[in-house]
DNA sequence: TTGATATCATTTGCATACGAATGAATTTGG
DNA sequence: CCAAATTCATTCGTATGCAAATGATATCAA
């Protein structure tokens, strides 16, 4: 079969080149390349704590007091993860732990009185950084994007 | 100032509520947990092979033998973070390196015959992940949030 | 009540991801 | 032509991110 005949037999049956995968048009590659952008917006903002720093800061001030593994809930961070992140916080004395009196499993965490200042100076820059890295879209977009961001998540 | 007026203020000066920050709602939160997903789908449909180390071979398929360096810049990923991936592609014996005889700083990348046979089997589970990964769209949705990603990333 | 299950946390091992520092080779500008 | 700047690659340190194994505690069910 000739080139010109099997572009026609591909365009005929719409099925797809299986030579032709490009992979900056998956959706993987491009999640993972907005991803990266969005941490570094976000380390120019605010250089001294990551976004899952941030995060989990951010949620302690929301719930207050909860344990590690249900924050790690709250913030899409399996135990590891979470175990890690609220180390470094502690070290910073930023969180403080302590352990549940009923259920002895359970590892508390809570703000510190300079934990929660820093959320709270953190905040508005949370919020530029959010505003720039959907800069590229407008208003409608970034309504209609986040929409279907969020079915996807 | 009653919380009524304040929220009056708020609502008259479209202010936002600096006491109200929603973390969960922050497209940096979202945009991790949708690249959690897809990683997650991505490891279910090929379990011995990482999305980076996936994208590397795919670019090498596309592009054949390069420095590894140049690699990195197409695949979106810095010199350091590049050669963990290549080392381990090459301790696999997927990609096989080489030294460019003109430019003694560079180190070639090629797929070795293992490595495109690799690629061109697994290029079809890649659709499928993709696939995967926008099911929760419409086709609409799919071509409308895809146009939108790219803009972010 | 007790044995099976489930939950919470920790640890280990592996794989990105990136900044910063370093060294080798190349290119550029004066 | 040569010194300065750039590029390519490596290494180190730090921080996610997750699977799997382990130990302690709690809950459930026969």
């Amino acid at each position: 079969m000739s080139g010109e005949d099997k572009l026609l037999k591909l365009v005929e049956a719409e099925e797809p080149d299986e030579n032709d995968y490009r992979l900056q048009e998956q959706v993987g590659f491009i999640l993972r390349k907005a991803h990266q952008r969005h941490v570094s917006i976000f380390a120019a903002h605010i250089g001294d704590l990551t976004p899952p720093q941030f995060a989990a800061l951010a949620k302690l001030r929301d719930v207050g007091e909860t344990s590690q593994n249900q924050l790690g809930t709250l913030i899409a961070m399996d135990a590891a993860t979470v175990k890690g992140v609220i180390d470094r916080l502690k070290a910073r004395g930023l969180v403080e732990l302590s352990k549940h009196e009923v259920d002895k499993r359970r590892l508390l965490v809570n703000l510190t009185a300079e934990g929660r200042d820093a959320v709270e100076r953190l905040i508005p820059l949370a919020r530029e950084i959010t505003q720039e890295t959907l800069a590229p879209l407008s208003a409608k977009e970034i309504a209609t994007f986040m929409k279907l961001l969020a079915k996807l998540a």
